[in-house]
DNA sequence: AGCAACGCCTGATAGC
DNA sequence: TGCTATCAGGCGTTGC
């Protein structure tokens, strides 16, 4: 799935590759797959500059020089494809986006992902962008703030970790890895963790993030970066779907369980 | 307020 | 071999 260290990839591959290119037309194969009016959005992009491409939470936002912004979700299987005009066909492709000499595809094997685009004067106000929570990188996310937002909170850790509204950018992924080397267990209420507990889980979210973008992100489903190649950071997992695997620590079993409707590994000697 | 359950969607996989 | 049931999951919504 793609979450932050994957989304950034992309971002910071977008910015270099296709910022300063002009939209000249757009395909929409799949009309479920774009939020706004078909003919609306082919108006509001075709023609325009691409100014700069942005990241918040897991959401890319190409901004255009005509004063628009498309917001792009992958939720769990979308890709983003950068070809030249004419390379074969990306399967699941369901919008493309035409540049010159090239095109920018948008393929979702699961339709969960979705394009939308939005006047960037006023876009932090659409709902698609206004709830999110503090991001990870941001200087203003120290450990008073982490605590304030987490230490109350009878929620079980995991699934608060992963909620978009507290903070943004982990997903199943990266929420296991930081609990894995806090050495926290997932199930763990947030307001049973000690100050030391909390200091840890602060402690390991920029790092784990930093890790994987360092790899170009995990390739653990069907994440691609934009070239259609997958990242390297899967080796580097501790727990994630390492269900019966031995502990790089400790070599116990690495356990599974349900939290909500997700799974969550974990490993029971390291994490208390 | 908190949280489980559901819906969206379809390929991979396990079981028969 | 070929069918069917189950699973994966971000995130908005619903209902307790």
């Amino acid at each position: 799935m793609p979450e932050l260290p994957e989304v950034e990839t992309l971002r910071r591959d977008l910015e270099a590759s296709i910022a300063g290119e002009t939209i000249t037309s757009v395909e929409l194969l799949d009309e479920k797959k774009v939020r706004n009016d078909k003919e609306d959005f082919i108006e509001a992009v075709t023609g325009a500059e691409i100014e700069r491409v942005e990241r918040r939470a897991k959401l890319l936002m190409i901004e255009l020089a005509n004063g628009n912004t498309i917001l792009v979700h992958l939720k769990i299987t979308g890709q983003l494809l950068l070809r030249p005009d004419g390379a074969p066909e990306d399967r699941f492709t369901r919008a493309v986006i035409h540049l010159d000499g090239k095109e920018l595809r948008f393929a979702d094997m699961r339709r969960f992902g979705f394009l939308k685009v939005v006047p960037t004067a006023g876009r932090d106000r659409v709902p698609e962008l206004s709830e999110f929570g503090i991001e990870p990188f941001d200087p203003a996310f120290t450990f008073d703030m982490f605590k304030k937002l987490i230490g109350h909170r009878k929620t079980k850790i995991k699934p608060l970790l992963m909620d978009q509204h507290v903070i943004t950018g982990l997903g199943n992924i990266y929420a296991d890895e930081v609990l894995f080397l806090a050495k926290v267990r997932p199930q763990r209420a947030a307001e049973s963790l000690s100050d030391a507990e909390l200091k840890r889980i602060y402690e390991n979210i920029r790092p784990v993030l930093e890790e994987a973008i360092g790899h170009r992100g995990s390739s653990v489903d069907s994440y691609v970066d934009l070239k259609g190649e997958q990242g390297g950071h899967v080796p580097f997992i501790k727990v994630y779907r390492r269900t019966g695997l031995p502990c790089f620590v400790c070599g116990t079993a690495i356990e599974r369980i349900k939290l909500g409707s997700r799974s969550a590994h974990y490993c029971p000697h390291c994490q208390k």
